[in-house]
DNA sequence: TGTACATCAGTGAACGCGCGTTCACTGATGTAC
DNA sequence: TGTACATCAGTGAACGCGCGTTCACTGATGTAC
């Protein structure tokens, strides 16, 4: 029954892409490696000639699945110019659709506080996910000062992650979909003053 | 080896807080009854003569968890009046302490993704816990349109949770700091604006 | 108030089950001559 | 190019373990008279 390189290839690739989706719909922890496996059309006793454990695929499928968000911002951000292609992004992660679809959404919202608690990888893969995020917002603004619309983006992406994981808390859906409106109008209305004048204040630091 | 009504229910509550702690320490799925009992001083056993079952004790340690949360906050905000007060308490929630204290923080944060998956009456209890959250920062402002200030606490414990959730999943603590304090600053920055003038702009909407 | 009995909080063993991981086996693929 | 053999992807059974839940038992508490 050995498979060609090809095939094995393949077949690696797709366990990563069902772990990306098992684990964004069900939880890590509470994704056994039968049920991805057979989710990937395979028995679970052939996990092992692909990966050295659970948490090298936690790894792996975080990654792929936070690539995959990163590459759909960019691109939707991308096809519009400057402020407009940023609302575009912005009003898609927020919409009612990218809640309802967790199978194929952002990890960071959708994993978030399991991923506070994986191996040094996974988290690195996170970090460097929303720092793509950030990057994504800011890099279309010809902001005078990159660095202020970088701190402007970073505080942006997290409002999104926050108000996508509430709104998937939520038994209620119309506060659950005002609760998604209303950080993206914020963000629309507050995006001109957000990366292009104020400087940020500094009243009393915490840490 | 009976106990007294009083002693049995001191028990219980003591394995609600214990649940609250190491849930939110380690994850609700991750956590097992035996070792929450251990951690409240029991065995397992005698678990069911106080729950139904662990999706019952999940519900009632998330709301003991938030209600201590929501409380702190509230106190901490009255200490001063308006804004001053609400900068304090916001602060505190984005210190580095609180990120570095997942047992007694905010569950909405510690277990935000978990909650999301959560029986109905759990999500319940996180709902309510936002919006009493969203309450102390939008009640403690003399707004001229209440609705307004309540959208706009809305979004700021959105980013709250948000910031606080990706800060603890950073490996580097520099940059786990900075996005602590870009999101105070920017809340402390904007919290004139926020609650006082600005109406909503209405730009493409998303959903 | 004192006695007799029912209640039940907590213990520790046991239930079936699914977990992550290992392994003997199969047979097609890859490789060496 | 053809043959002989080593490799190894995938299967399915099995490993020990910890899970949530149940249960017989103990003995102090609560209750009824």
């Amino acid at each position: 029954m050995r498979k060609s390189k090809q095939e094995t290839a393949l077949t690696r690739k797709r366990i990563v892409q069902a772990a990306a989706s098992e684990f964004r719909q069900h939880g890590i922890v509470a994704t056994g490696l039968a049920d991805l496996m057979s989710a990937a059309g395979l028995t679970h006793g052939g996990f092992y000639r692909h990966f050295a454990s659970k948490d090298q695929l936690v790894a792996e499928a975080s990654a792929a699945a936070l690539a995959t968000t990163t590459e759909q911002m960019a691109a939707i951000a991308s096809r519009q110019p400057g402020q407009k292609g940023i609302e575009a992004a912005v009003g898609r992660y927020l919409s009612t659709a990218h809640r309802d679809n967790r199978r194929d959404g952002c990890a960071l919202a959708a994993l978030g506080s399991e991923l506070a608690r994986a191996d040094r990888e996974t988290r690195n893969a996170a970090t460097a996910a929303f720092l793509k995020l950030v990057d994504i917002l800011a890099g279309q603004i010809d902001a005078a000062k990159p660095e202020e619309a970088k701190k402007r983006a970073m505080v942006a992406v997290s409002t999104m992650i926050g108000a996508l994981t509430m709104s998937r808390i939520m038994n209620d859906k119309r506060l659950s979909k005002s609760l998604l409106r209303n950080a993206f109008l914020d963000f629309a209305s507050s995006l001109n003053a957000f990366f292009n004048q104020l400087p940020l204040a500094s009243p009393d630091l915490p840490c």
